[in-house]
DNA sequence: AATGGGGTGAACATTTTGGTTCAATTTTTA
DNA sequence: TAAAAATTGAACCAAAATGTTCACCCCATT
């Protein structure tokens, strides 16, 4: 029959304990199969899933590289990524590693089956929240991804003249960008900018 | 009779209702409260809790300046915190909120429940990791009060002589202290070691 | 063809930060 | 107490980052 078959994958027990437990006493879905890593997650994945509830940052790696490799295997498998506020910014990157919905850890239960069942029925699911939270976030910032090249590469320690000579730009150029990275996030020093660089996830 | 009233505060939905639904299957265990921000704890709880599961970071504050102010209402409630691998930093911090229980997120449900019993039978619990997790944790770092205080006001954007004078050294121990930061942290430059401590939770 | 905007690079001066050394003071150790 | 070690502050210099201005090129508009 039309039993939904879950897989989780979260590295949290509590709250992957307790999700199995709130389906379990649905009708109409079940939970197949657990993993807290992405090893794991390679190692006990079934073909006869139908969603996989996915936390994006796990233990040994990026959940959704782990995705993508999934879907070559079996594509007929709907991902549902389990995000909090911080992570809104992945939405993109997370749609193009192909999940297709996107719930909060803050949202209800409810909340989360019926996302569970929109996604099976449309191939797609945006907790309603997210989108302008997403949005609202990249605007925030509004960095472009040369950019947070920048960012990043200042971030782990690089001098401007080599981030200038990375990049392919003259001090001057790095200079500017610079200077317009720390308008566009309202900071005074490039300090500043990390900080809230990194808070929100922008660079690792 | 012997039942434990528990209080949830827990801004994420997911794991406040799992948590709920594992702790009611439970015998002798039963919810009287739940709450998902500071101020609807404030406002839901009950004299007569035994033990409040608490999140530490919540959408309208710390978790932490909220146990100590009903630590002042009821002292007889006890404390503790769900944390995540990233949080063990605050260990040191929360007791001296009062927190007299640690497990982290990543924990089973049977180890809350033992968290949960040894915390009311001998007042406090520190799950069996999650000791040495924090001694690391604050060994890799090893930063003191005093040099993570200069780290939130670089990070803030105030620049090396307005740090210096705030904090009443000279610009030359200032220096001395940054690069101290910069050893203990085995990073080459102060944006580098921004970006970790902000990856580490040291500053916020 | 002329105009103007956006982006880039160079060339200054100035400020900030980092490297090094030395003297004075306090704290620890023998 | 005396010696050694750690901490602080100052001075000087080098390096890096920032502020400012100007010229150039590309491209779209007129």
């Amino acid at each position: 029959m039309g039993m939904i078959k879950i897989m989780l994958v979260e590295d949290h027990n509590i709250v992957r304990e307790g999700l199995k437990r709130l389906i379990e006493m649905e009708e109409g879905m079940t939970v197949v199969a657990e993993a807290g890593t992405c090893a794991q997650a390679r190692a006990n994945l079934r073909d006869d899933t139908d969603v996989i509830l996915l936390d994006i940052k796990l233990p040994d790696g990026d959940g959704l590289e782990l995705c993508q490799e999934i879907r070559m295997k079996t594509p007929q498998v709907k991902f549902i990524a389990l995000t909090t506020y911080d992570d809104a910014l992945f939405i993109k990157k997370a749609l193009e590693h192909g999940v297709q919905g996107f719930i909060p850890k803050y949202a209800s239960f409810d909340e989360i089956k019926s996302a569970i069942h929109i996604t099976l029925r449309d191939g797609r699911y945006l907790y309603p929240g997210l989108n302008m939270q997403a949005l609202m976030g990249l605007s925030e910032t509004g960095l472009s991804e040369f950019e947070i090249q920048i960012l990043r590469r200042i971030a782990s320690g690089e001098n401007q003249k080599n981030v200038a000579a990375a990049l392919f730009i003259s001090i001057s150029t790095l200079r500017r960008r610079i200077k317009g990275i720390c308008t566009k996030m309202g900071v005074d020093t490039i300090e500043e900018a990390l900080a809230s660089a990194v808070k929100k996830g922008l660079i690792q």
